[in-house]
DNA sequence: TTTTTTCTACTAGTTTACAGGTATTTTCTT
DNA sequence: AAGAAAATACCTGTAAACTAGTAGAAAAAA
């Protein structure tokens, strides 16, 4: 076993990926990658036995959350760095992530050249988050000022509009008005900012109201 | 350059992936990785140039559609055997890859050795599927889903009408008649056997298709 | 309890969508 | 060159959707 290298985890439940960080990584002396894991379990069997410097956790793993795992990480093992990695990008997710203590968090159409640069940039007690994850986070929140607040019976009305169902449909089944199912659908495409009912389904299921 | 090695290029977007490939494929001496490329451009100038037997395909490329890609394989090269790979398992997709000619499909929690196995097996001529795959195909088979065929322009006009550009504008923007595009629409709606634009979109969106 | 939000309902008019046909021309395919 | 498929276009209705207001009742929050 070399000295002082950063001893690193690989926790992903993808068999090429590992082979793929195992490989990237052989080039840097300087980082040693210990094992791989394809679930959680085994990690925190491995973690009770040896040191680790920095966990490489996939978010979307089989059995557990990805999340989940980082927040028993950052609790029982402060000191370890850990460093998220998805094939998606859900901003919701990395904030969970960073809220949960890891210190970086990259997409898996990394280069081994910046995961390298990630791993020793987290190692040395900074922060790394690659740009479309910084583009991502941004955007996040120039988003949630657009978040269209809808009721419940909006919500409810929007489901049914995004069936197919027309207005006097949908006043039969709720029992109310055809003239307030309207004044829901206008409300609904006022608040989320569209013209008609084709593209207020398409946006509320870009935004999984649906 | 070895002789009567199974030639295989891989196109995948995550530059982890196609290292882990690389690497799992090396023990195999009969398989030989000749080039990895991140987009469907760079594979179709390489194959005018060499030859190739397996193409490894990742579905969920950034820019082009996998189906699509695997469609125009199918018919320029029809000899090249295609091996689909994806991270999720949308049955839809599965099934049309294979409509369109791929001789295989594994889902990217495939282990290395039953990599090596699969594009052993297509190589031959036979056709090989992961027993996950095998299951989600039939699954699927009882929800039937029907996935009408779409003409460009049908494809054209549902893209607008889910941003929700009305009949008139749309007839503007194509240059067309709005009675034209009245029938597309009519057209559109009956092949997907729903009732209105709504339903029509979150159908579309469903099956992929914008 | 007061205030605010949500749900309800209305009028009136305009536009768009949908149903059901038919039919010509263009563009692929064979 | 012939046939099939796709794109184009029209007609006649009816139904539904959208715009733009107003406003009372019920429920939730302050």
């Amino acid at each position: 076993m070399k000295k002082n290298t950063i001893k690193v985890v690989v926790v992903d439940d993808h068999p090429l990926v590992i082979e793929g960080l195992k490989s990237s990584m052989g080039i840097d002396e300087t980082i040693e990658v210990m094992a791989c894991f394809e679930n959680a379990e085994s990690l925190f069997a491995y973690l009770k036995r040896k040191v680790t410097h920095v966990v490489v956790l996939d978010v979307n793993l089989p059995d557990i959350n990805g999340v989940e795992v980082c927040a028993t990480l950052n609790k029982r093992y402060p000191h370890i760095k850990v460093l998220g990695l998805s094939t998606y990008s859900d901003p919701s997710i990395i904030k969970q992530m960073i809220k949960n203590g890891a210190k970086g968090y990259l997409l898996k159409n990394v280069s081994s050249k910046e995961l390298g640069a990630a791993i020793h940039q987290i190692h040395e007690g900074l922060s790394y988050f690659s740009a479309e994850i910084q583009k991502i986070l941004a955007d996040s929140i120039f988003d949630n000022d657009h978040i269209p607040k809808l009721t419940r019976r909006e919500k409810e009305i929007l489901k049914l509009v995004a069936e197919g169902i027309t207005t006097p449909q949908i006043a039969d089944k709720l029992i109310i008005s055809p003239l307030t199912v309207e004044t829901h659908r206008r409300n609904l495409i006022q608040k989320m900012g569209v013209t008609n009912a084709a593209q207020l389904v398409k946006m509320a299921i870009e935004q999984r109201l649906i």
